[in-house]
RNA sequence: GGCGGGGUAGCCAAGUGGUAAGGUCGCGGUCUGCAAAACCGCUAUUCGCGGGUUCGAUUCCCGCCCCCGCCUCCA
């Protein structure tokens, strides 16, 4: 099956063709955090349905040349910084270093580029785009010294989010002073220095002041992937105004198609609500490994369902994540153990299965079919496990569904950690409790067992051994 | 009001014009000293509601209801 993603601009699933075929090289933009706070698990949905993305890609192939970018400079970090009275930079590191560790901890790939919207080469490259939209007739700067779109003189503008401008009302969301504008739609591109800014400035032809937020990405999607982007990535609430923004500024100084396929992720809910502090049910990575989670049970829950649909955080979500990782781990170690016996003789070797093995990724290719493509997973590991049961498998089949695993696995990385090693406490108690069992002393060997158990182990006794497993581990 | 997305078992969630994947939870069974894991069986006569097209619709069309989001700086 062919590539084919859901386009948000014709709201139609598309094949996916790259602007550079031959190249085999694709550019993602994907819109990174505001470093204003802790960013919530909320935008690591989105992160993580990019990761999937550029992961399937390179499943597929391609390579990608992939950037998220950092706005560290906005309405919020410049308010943030000033109640903690510290300059911006400062203000924003904390939150930049917060969210690459929670990106480590959710094992999403890092971008090939983070630039930040406060670098001065973005910076400059902002500047100079406000400079040739001004010349087009596309910006002007009104009486407040601020310079904003022209978005009457874009025909374009509305297309992505499909509306129509007259249309247009205001939600009150947002300061309604503006009265400098020609529309009520027009977008700032150069935010004019006021007072509460401080400090936070930086020189333009149009006086001092900071830049839009749109302009940023635009300025940095140009400066790093060209002119013409083979994808571009966001929540839906990106949408309008952001994006719309993004392609007036981009192909109004360039001329040229900004985007080739926008892909939208829908909302993470909780508890079916919208995630808000209000609510108190507003969650960032470091709260759900607090209630004793791991990272890789919450990119599981993350990503489990299809990125176009609401995804709902529950902790009983959490609870499934963990039991459906510990059967992909228990079915994992089978494997190997089976892989690893090279001379034992098997019944009959049982590799076949109704499940085809490329049935996982060609799930992926329609418009990343996560939750299909787990289906397939879940299926084949069902049959193998009976398999095994049976005594069926040999360890050359074990090895090949090890290997269709460590393919798919560079999709989903989901495998666990390096096996913990077992404390020195924990063997003491499973010896003494094989002893007990021997004597045929159950009282005493069920003991042990609530004692291994109340140290996060588990023991089963299997036909060769007792095994030792920690369960919901990394 | 405009524009989107969604409504499938207790919960999460695929899917197709031909009679409902998978996960989780629960119950029963095999195995086990007992468990655990694994496997087997059971759990939606039915896919928000009402019409229509069709031999046949959950899937296509029309109308309606509900939920979520966006409508100027939230992923």
């Amino acid at each position: 099956m062919a590539l084919r993603f859901f386009n948000t601009y014709s709201r139609e699933l598309e094949e996916f063709e790259p602007r550079d075929p031959a190249a085999r090289t694709i550019g993602i933009y994907t819109c990174g955090p505001t470093v204003y706070s802790h960013a919530h698990i909320g935008n690591f949905r989105a992160y993580i349905f990019e990761d999937l993305l550029q992961r399937h890609l390179e499943l597929r192939g391609y390579k990608a040349h992939r950037v998220m970018n950092i706005t560290d400079v906005d309405d919020k970090t410049i308010r943030g910084a000033r109640e903690a009275k510290v300059p911006l930079a400062r203000f924003t590191e904390q939150f930049k270093q917060a969210f690459f560790e929670d990106v480590e901890t959710l094992r999403i790939k890092r971008a090939d580029e983070f630039p930040a919207a406060t670098d001065q080469r973005y910076t400059d490259r902002m500047i100079e785009m406000i400079g040739a939209l001004i010349a087009r007739g596309l910006a002007y700067q009104a009486d407040d010294k601020s310079v904003y779109f022209r978005i009457n003189k874009f025909p374009n503008y509305g297309k992505l989010a499909h509306f129509d401008l007259s249309q247009l009302q205001s939600t009150g969301r947002v300061k309604h002073d503006e009265y400098d504008k020609e529309h009520i739609g027009d977008f700032a591109l150069w935010k004019a220095w006021d007072e509460e800014d401080g400090d936070v400035k930086w020189d333009s032809p149009w006086g001092p002041g900071r830049p839009g937020w749109h302009i940023e990405c635009s300025a940095m999607a140009t400066a790093l992937l060209g002119d013409q982007i083979d994808i571009h990535c966001g929540g839906v609430d990106n949408i309008f105004p952001h994006h719309e923004a993004e392609i007036a500024q981009s192909e109004g100084v360039t001329g040229k198609k900004f985007v080739r396929y926008w892909l939208h992720c829908a909302h993470l809910l909780v508890d079916g609500q919208k995630m808000a502090k209000s609510l108190g049910n507003f969650y960032t990575v470091p709260d759900v490994l607090a209630k004793g989670y791991t990272g890789r049970e919450l990119r599981y829950a993350l990503l489990r369902v299809h990125y176009r649909v609401p995804l709902n955080f529950t902790w009983e979500g959490m609870h499934e994540a963990r039991e459906s990782l510990g059967r992909i781990d228990e079915w994992l170690t089978r494997l190997r153990e089976i892989a690893q016996e090279e001379n034992v003789q098997r019944s009959t070797s049982n590799a076949q299965s109704p499940i085809e093995k490329s049935d996982f990724e060609n799930s992926l290719d329609d418009d990343l079919n996560i939750s299909a493509a787990l289906g397939f997973l879940f299926e084949s590991i069902r049959e193998t496990n009976r398999a095994m049961d049976e005594n069926k498998l040999d360890a050359a089949s074990a090895k090949a569904w090890l290997d269709w695993w460590k393919r798919i696995n560079t999709v989903l990385d989901l495998e666990a950690d390096v096996e913990i090693m077992i404390p020195t406490e924990v063997a003491q108690l499973a010896k003494e409790r094989e002893n007990a069992r021997r004597e045929k002393n159950w009282e005493r060997s069920d003991e042990l067992r609530d004692q291994i158990s109340a140290l996060g182990w588990e023991v089963r006794d299997t036909k060769d051994r007792p095994k030792l497993t920690r369960r919901g581990a990394e």
